[in-house]
DNA sequence: CGGCATCCGATCAGATACTG
DNA sequence: CAGTATCTGATCGGATGCCG
């Protein structure tokens, strides 16, 4: 952060890009495909490896594996690992983790809620754009 | 307080997959990298092209169009011609993109909040993984 | 069982050039 | 000013095979 901003003063609902940034790095590291669901996924506790590719489902584990570094790697989440045979594997999430839940589950009520509009929002822009008012010009 | 910590809370935030895709499907389209810079840009009002090109910064015309089309498909913003010379393009959030911003700038309190330890838990991560530190061979 | 390495197709994203 | 189109490199992501 760099200090003496006088271009406005303790506003804080302020968007500087860099504040953007941070959340857009936050965003992109949350945001990915596969981490809101293994978050979700843990919620009740910890898992093993394949109950989580189980539990997901449609994840392969090359993508599981990449995601959980990911998490484990912003302090996410914990693995531990029980060398016997077969080995064990556990991953469980920490306190940063948890607190994660609130305001992920905040955006997934209002997906939930606002999924309807979304979906007309897109139906409607997809058939604007592609039958005008020529009679016959149903591309895809 | 509660004598088990096991509770649900009797609450409906039971996390099917079903609901867990219905996030990822959102959050796949607005944690887009760009989608939200736009969104949180857009707060402030009405922006032009290249206003908003300039304000966001480091973002390219192809992904500001691509970003912006995505955004308008979904009816979170508009888009107003003004057909002008030079023509004049005005985006502007709607409602629903409005509403979008309450859940957003949880999730970017949060990310702001906990970037310290989530920098910290990165830094930690690599480290242990290039430079064991002597005494604490607790690698594996 | 958990995880890594490799190959390979699909998609993303930047730079550039051109049009109305 | 506001796009569109194309080329190209980078990354994503699945399938497979191997190892501890």
């Amino acid at each position: 952060m760099e200090p003496g901003h006088s271009d406005d003063t303790a506003a804080d609902h302020v968007h500087r890009p860099s504040d953007c940034r941070v959340v857009g790095t936050v965003l992109a590291r949350i945001g990915d495909k596969w981490s809101i669901l293994v978050v979700m996924t843990l919620t009740d506790g910890p898992r093993r490896f394949n109950e989580l590719k189980r539990l997901i489902g449609g994840i392969s584990q090359r993508m599981l594996t990449f995601t959980l570094r990911g998490l484990e790697r912003d302090g996410l989440v914990t693995r531990t690992v029980t060398p016997t045979i077969p080995p064990r594997v556990d991953y469980e999430l920490t306190a940063l983790g948890r607190s994660l839940q609130a305001p992920v589950q905040a955006l997934g009520a209002w997906a939930f809620a606002n999924l309807p509009a979304i979906q007309h929002a897109r139906a409607r822009f997809d058939g604007v754009d592609a039958a005008p008012e020529t009679g016959e010009a149903q591309v895809q």
